[in-house]
This record gives C-alpha cells, sequence and structure tokens, in this order.
DNA sequence: CTGTTAGCGCTTTCAT
DNA sequence: ATGAAAGCGCTAACAG
C-alpha cells in the first residue's frame, strides 16, 4: 500500500512505536535483535517514513524555501541551478514559488512556507525594500539576494550594480568609445536603478557627458531591438551599456542585420553573464556575476543562519560584478 | 514572534480553537460577531497558519513534488518554467529535486516526498522504466515523464524520439545531403538511444546508408566539437544529425570556426529546441518538443488524477516533436 | 533497553 | 453556533 505507518511497523515488528523509531533512526540504544526485527517489518511492509509529520514533532523541515521573481529562462536556471546544487549536497529539499505578480501576491508566497521550511532565500527586486522586510515571517531565518535588509534573523547579499555599471563604462571609455548609450531596465527594478545610475555618474565624468543617452527598457530582449533602431537614426552613439544581457543581445543582433559592424561601429557591455552571451556572434561583453555561485552563496549563509541561532554578526555581503571581454566590446587586442 | 499559532489565537479572541479554525477557513457556521474576533486577533497576533500541521491533518499538501535529472541549463529551466506556471495559477507549490546522482540516489529523492506532496512530478531518462516504476510510492498519484509506466496511479507521457529522429533525418535529406552523421547521446539514456535508432532507421531507408556514422556523446557541447574535429577529417560528412540541441551547436561552432560553411557544407539539425538554439549564427535547426508545453502538460494530467482517485483510465500520452527549420540546414529557398 | 505518555499545530466529528 | 476531544504520523522526555 506504500501507507503503511510506524505503528504498523512496530505492531509487526512486535515492539512500542517509540522502539520502531529508535530503531529507524538509528539510535544507539537500541538492541541489535530489536533494530533486525524492526528493520525486517519495515521492509515487509515498504514502509516509508511520513517526513510531514516528522517535521511537525521535530521542528525541522531540511528543506530551504525560494521565492523567486519572474526571471528570465537563462537567469533563473542558473540562480536555481547553484541553489539546488548546494542545498541537495547538504541533503536539504526545496520549496520553490516562482512569482509572476506583485508584492502582496510575493507577501503569500512567503506566508505560505511558514511550517514548511527551515530558512527562507528571497530575490525580489522589484518589491522595495521595506515592504520586503515587512513581509518576511519574524523568526525565520532568512537570506535576501537583492535588497538591503536588516534584523535579527534577516541578512542578505547585495550586487554592487552602481560600480558594475561604473566598470562597464569606463570599459567601454578604453576602448575609444566617445558617445555612451544605455538601455535601461524596468523603472521598478532596483537593480535596474543602480546600474542607470552608475551609468550617468560614469558617463559625466568619464565623458563629460552631462545628460547621456537612456533608453527605456524591461529586460526584454525586444527592447534591446527598439533601442537599436534609435541608435541607427542617431548614428552618432559608439558605445551602449545594456541593463542586462537579453537587451544587449536584442541590439547586438538588430545593429548587425542592419548592416552595422559590433564592435567597430558600437561596442556593446551587457549584465549578468547569462550563458547565452557566450553563444552570439560576437560573443557579448558583460558584467559577470556568477548566476549559480550567488545561489550557492545564498544557500550557505541561510544554512549557517539556521545552525547558529544565536550569531547575530554577519551584516550584508557585497558581490562585486566582474567585466568579461568579448568580441562585443574588444576593439584592440585586449588581452582580456 | 511569527509564531503564535492558533491556540494563541483563540485564546485572545476568547473562543476555542475549533471556532477559531473554522473563522479562519471561512466556515459558514460561525457567528459574523466570532468571525470579527477571531480575525482582529490573528491580524493583532501576526497568526500565520502552519501549513505543515494543516497538511497533517487534512491528508493534503497542496504540494506538487518534482524530481529531475541532471538537465542542461535550458532544457531544464523551460521544464521548470512550464511546471511552475501550471502549478502557480492552480495554487500548488513545488517541492523540487534535480538529481545529480545514480538510480538509488533518485529513489531516496522519491522516498523523501512522502507526505510532502500530494503528487509527483519525475523525469528520469537515465533510470530503466522498471527500476523507476518499483520506486513510485504506490499510492501516490504519479506523471512520469519520457519513459512510459503503467500501474494504477501512475501515467506519463513520452516524447516520441524515434519518429523526431527520422523526421530529422528526412528533412536532411531533402535538403540535399547525401551522407548524414548522427552525434548520439548517452548510452544510458533512454531517449537519446531512440534517437539514434531514429536515426539508423532513417539513414538505412533513406540514404541506402546500411552502416551510417555514428559519434558517440553525452548531451554536452563539447562532445559536438569533436564529432566536428571528426566531420573535418572525413570530409564526405554533409549533414549532421546530433542528438541534442547543444551538441549540434558545440559541432556547428567547431565547424565554421574551420572555416566550413553552415549549411552548404554541411548542414546541422539538433533536437530540443532549447532557447539558446535560436541566438547562435546560423540559427540552429531542431526537433521542438514545446518544453514548457510538456511540463505543463504533465501537470494538468497530475492535477486531474489528483482529484479523480478512482479514475483509472488515461493510458500514456505520447507528444511528437516538430521539425523547426533554421537557418543550419535550410539550403534551398524552403518556406519553412 | 523498552514502553507509556505527551505533544508538534491544525482540522473535524460529536455533542451540547 | 460553539466547545471538548480525538487524531493526522512521528519524536522525545520520562519512567521503569
Amino acid at each position: 500500500m506504500g501507507t503503511a505507518t510506524i505503528r504498523d511497523v512496530a505492531r509487526k515488528a512486535g515492539v512500542s512505536v517509540a522502539s520502531a523509531s529508535r530503531a529507524l533512526n538509528g539510535h544507539r540504544s537500541v538492541t541489535p535483535a530489536t533494530r533486525a526485527r524492526v528493520a525486517d517489518a519495515a521492509r515487509a511492509l515498504d514502509y516509508v517514513p511520513h517526513l510531514g509529520a516528522r517535521s511537525l514533532s521535530t521542528q525541522r523541515s531540511n528543506t530551504l524555501g525560494v521565492v523567486l521573481p519572474d526571471l528570465f529562462g537563462e537567469f533563473f536556471s542558473e540562480i536555481i541551478r547553484g541553489i539546488d546544487y548546494a542545498a541537495h549536497r547538504r541533503g536539504l529539499q526545496i520549496l520553490l514559488s516562482n512569482m509572476h505578480g506583485d508584492a502582496e501576491e510575493t507577501a503569500a508566497a512567503i506566508r505560505a512556507m511558514r511550517g514548511r521550511v527551515d530558512g527562507l532565500l528571497v530575490m525580489s527586486p522589484q518589491i522595495d525594500a521595506e515592504a520586503l522586510a515587512n513581509a518576511l515571517p519574524r523568526g525565520l531565518p532568512t537570506v535576501v539576494m537583492g535588497s538591503r535588509v536588516g534584523g535579527p534573523r534577516h541578512t542578505s547579499i547585495v550586487i554592487d550594480n552602481y560600480e558594475g555599471a561604473r566598470e562597464a563604462v569606463s570599459h567601454l571609455a578604453a576602448q575609444g568609445c566617445r558617445r555612451i548609450a544605455h538601455i535601461a531596465g524596468p523603472a521598478d527594478n532596483a537593480d535596474a536603478l543602480e546600474r542607470t545610475r552608475g551609468f550617468r555618474d560614469a558617463a559625466g565624468s568619464l565623458l563629460g557627458d552631462a545628460a547621456p543617452i537612456v533608453f527605456a527598457g524591461d529586460f526584454g530582449e525586444q527592447a534591446g531591438v527598439e533601442a537599436a533602431h534609435a541608435i541607427i537614426a542617431d548614428r552618432t552613439i559608439d558605445g551602449v551599456f545594456s541593463a542586462n544581457d537579453m537587451m544587449g543581445i536584442g541590439c547586438m543582433v538588430t545593429l548587425t542585420a542592419a548592416g552595422l559592424d559590433v564592435p567597430r561601429d558600437v561596442a556593446i557591455v551587457g549584465f549578468d553573464d547569462v550563458p547565452i552571451a557566450r553563444y552570439v556572434t560576437p560573443a557579448l561583453s558583460t558584467m559577470g556575476l556568477g548566476i549559480a555561485a550567488l545561489g550557492g552563496r545564498a544557500v550557505e549563509r541561510l544554512v549557517e543562519s539556521i545552525e547558529q541561532p544565536d550569531d547575530t554578526s554577519a551584516g550584508p555581503e557585497r558581490l562585486v560584478p566582474q567585466l568579461i571581454v568579448r568580441g562585443s566590446s574588444r576593439r584592440r587586442g585586449t588581452a582580456e
């Protein structure tokens, strides 16, 4: 039946449920004889422990809750891969909630994890940090990727989008770009806003461009395509810093199709280093986050936090994106 | 504290836990007055129901267990996306177990879902169908993607890899390829074996090639690179059917880098239609599965099976991959 | 070493 | 309409 309970096992083995439980869980204080009889009974009944019941009793679920926003495929799979791998090697399961909606829905998703997880991994760039902090269960160990949150059991890993953006622009300038445009991300996305801010500052200080060109975007490929049309019409832009890779790719493809040469006519740098970036022609230069590594690191911190309930130290961790130079922006024989 | 229980709420509202429960769950037999008092108490205490406890009591977790093999990123994210989307709109959560190991580990992962999920979604190509069938919990509604399994509560969605392979080869032949090679997948992967079988049969019947060339592979990009070297050395091969897209891409890139023209010198068709296929140059022709759709369909069937415990009908469902012609194999002005 | 007894937090008869 | 009590399946004191 597959539905045998520990009581059935105990009965069949002729012992109490307590002994059965001990035997099954490998407690030392069980006579080899009983242990064997319980094991036999369990096997005979095809017994599988009911983990839900066990968690209720032990206050431990060996499960990590993961709440992610509606991510683009590449980014999503990478971060999940990192999380999953790290969790898996620690014998932890993943309860996943991918968000397609607003802040309220996110809050609901977080609540729905109550009593089913030992800790929470949240990534929610579009929700403002304060709303997020309020939605987080007070007592539950949580690691937020993206926004910076504080609180007793809550910590965060933040990406230094501002610095990354500055470095991207600086690289383009070093490649000889004199007029650099930016394709921005969603207006309600914290990461995107920081990247845009970094761009503006860098364009100002490096190129003396007080009012640099910024195209609106939404992280989707199509936004890059549209920016490309504007760039083609403009004829003066010779560099593009895109707030993420997909828009950069859309832009590059369109530029190339129109007969422009990337990087000679227009050099392009993206952000994220999604796997696709390496496969387009030319390969896309980008600010690499080590997405999978980020997910894995988040799990590590979460596990630490779960295992040391009193350790209140551990401030936010800062991740600085690394410039990865590829064909889309390499004009001179830059080694890397 | 975020740790208030229903008892706390009941006490604060001055009612019994039973009434609190009824009020919280919107049962009709509760006086508006009590309902309000309970609601107030809950809000004041920041009460969040403990879903683990609720499932134990109701025998319902509103959670779907998902067990996947170690998939390549693109494929993985697509299938999860499909599953997640379908589950999400039904208010179901996903308990994820990504497998990195062998059959025994897969069986363990499946067992670990006991008592935490209402149904199981399993994809496990490398494990043989029989072992898989044995590992599945008897009573739990399950949908297997890939292998064909039977049993009372178990059903499956299978991909017609054989037909897909035949169609790919047929297309290459129609494009004028006379000597078509195949890059095979892992020897322990059921899907891969079927694709290879389809290739052999088609090569035999369409080209009269009794001993067609088959390169060993493992679904990784590098295997495609190696096959490409052999193809370059061979000088007679003018068509390639790769058992998946990534190997096809690795092959194509290497061929192109060596100065060969794809599709003129060598035409290539892959399998899966991962998102990257559209972004390489030329874009990769492939046998499209509608990966996300597959995941979504699997959820649908699983939900049906969960909600109709007695409906034993529903045999395996067959999915036929569709040929998607792109630049890597279009030699003549084929419309599509 | 083993059995008895309480729970974990919630839902649900069964009375009242 | 409400409360008392039983129970979901398991673990963990506490005695013996």
